[in-house]
DNA sequence: AACGTCCACAACCGCCGGCTC
DNA sequence: GGAGCCGGCGGTTGTGGACGT
C-alpha cells in the first residue's frame, strides 16, 4: 500500500540534537503532553521529523529515565529476558524501569553479547557454543522445578524425562509443539523458568501475568504482554483476559524471580 | 603529536500492526 | 474490505571519543 513519508525530508534537520531543540521539545511536551508526534514538530517549532522527536523524547529526554551504568542485576535480568523473548527489546525494557529499548539494545550489542561469548554462550541461542544441535530437536519436555545447576537443566532439556512440578507435557498432548515450548527449549537452556502450561479446560484467551515481589492482589499484577495493570474486570490493557491464581507459593510460578500466575503460551508467540 | 582503529551510543530507516474512514 | 495514517519496533548506520601504535 502506498504510504506518504512521515515528514518532509527536505525541511527537516538530521543528526545530533542541539540543546535548543531539546529545550523546545521538553517545553512542548510539558505543556501539551506526549502524543500526536506527526504534528508535534510543527507545533513545537522544530525542524524535525515526528518520529525523530518521539525517539529523542523516549530515549533521552524523558524525566524518568535512569541514566548511568547497568548494574549486575540488570545485566542478568536482561540476559534471562532475552533468552526467553529474543530481540523483543521493548518487552525487555518494560521489565527494567528507567531503561529504554534502544538503550538495552545498544547495551546488549556492545556489552552483553561479548560477556556471553566470553562465557562460551551463544548470545543468540543462549546455548553453549558448540552445543549439540540434535538436542534441540528432542520432543520430550520437562523443566524440573527443582533443578538447580545448569547441567541439570540441560539434562532435563535433553529428554531426561519427567521432573516434578515443572512443565509436563504428556505424549498425547498437542501442546508439545506449541510456540513457547519451542522457544523456551531453543533459547533457554540455562533458565529455570518453572513454567507450567495452563490446563486445557480453559476456554478464554489468556496470557501470562507477572507479579512483582510485593504484589499481593490482582490490581498490582502486570500483564506480561502489554505491561499494563489489569483492572477489576481482570482484563489488562491489551484486552486479554487474566487468570489470577493464588499465592505464588502454591499455584503461582516464580518467573525470573518474579512471582507469576498461570502462563499461557499464546501470549509469548513470536512474530 | 599524529594517525589509525575500536568502541559506545544516539539517531535514522524501513517495516509492521492497529486504527479510522 | 481496502486504503491510508500513525505510533511503535527492531536493525542498522553515523559519529565522536577513547585507546593503541
Amino acid at each position: 500500500m502506498g504510504r506518504s513519508p512521515c515528514c518532509e525530508k527536505a525541511h527537516t534537520n538530521k543528526g545530533a540534537w542541539t540543546k535548543e531543540e531539546d529545550d523546545r521539545l521538553i517545553a512542548y511536551i510539558r505543556a501539551h503532553g506526549e502524543g500526536c508526534w506527526r504534528s508535534l514538530p510543527k507545533s513545537a517549532g522544530l525542524l524535525r521529523c515526528g518520529k525523530s522527536c518521539r525517539l529523542r523524547w523516549i530515549n533521552y529526554l524523558r524525566p524518568d529515565l535512569k541514566r548511568g551504568n547497568f548494574t549486575e542485576e540488570e545485566d542478568e535480568l536482561i540476559i534471562k529476558l532475552h533468552s526467553l523473548l529474543g530481540n523483543k527489546w521493548s518487552l525487555i525494557a518494560g521489565r527494567l524501569p528507567g531503561r529504554t529499548d534502544n538503550e538495552i539494545k545498544n547495551y546488549w550489542n556492545t556489552h552483553i553479547r561479548r560477556k556471553l561469548l566470553s562465557r562460551g554462550i551463544d548470545p543468540t541461542t543462549h546455548r553453549p557454543i558448540n552445543h549439540d544441535p540434535a538436542i534441540i530437536i528432542n520432543n520430550n519436555i520437562s523443566f524440573s522445578g527443582t533443578a538447580s545447576s545448569k547441567d541439570e537443566d540441560r539434562k532435563n532439556m535433553s529428554g531426561g524425562g519427567g521432573g516434578g512440578g515443572g512443565l509436563i507435557v504428556g505424549k498425547e498432548e498437542k501442546m508439545i509443539s506449541s510456540p513457547v515450548n519451542i522457544i523456551t527449549k531453543e533459547r533457554c537452556p540455562d533458565l529455570n523458568l518453572e513454567l507450567r502450561i495452563s490446563p486445557p479446560t480453559y476456554q478464554e484467551p489468556i496470557l501470562m501475568m507477572m507479579k512483582s515481589d510485593s504484589d499481593e492482589d490482582v490490581s498490582s499484577t502486570v500483564c506480561f504482554a502489554c505491561s499494563t495493570v489489569p483492572q477489576k474486570s481482570k482484563e489488562c490493557g491489551c484486552g486479554n483476559s487474566v487468570i489470577i491464581t493464588g499465592s505464588s507459593s502454591n499455584s503461582g510460578y516464580d518467573f525470573l524471580g518474579l512471582k507469576t500466575a498461570v502462563l499461557d503460551y499464546r501470549s509469548l508467540e513470536m512474530k
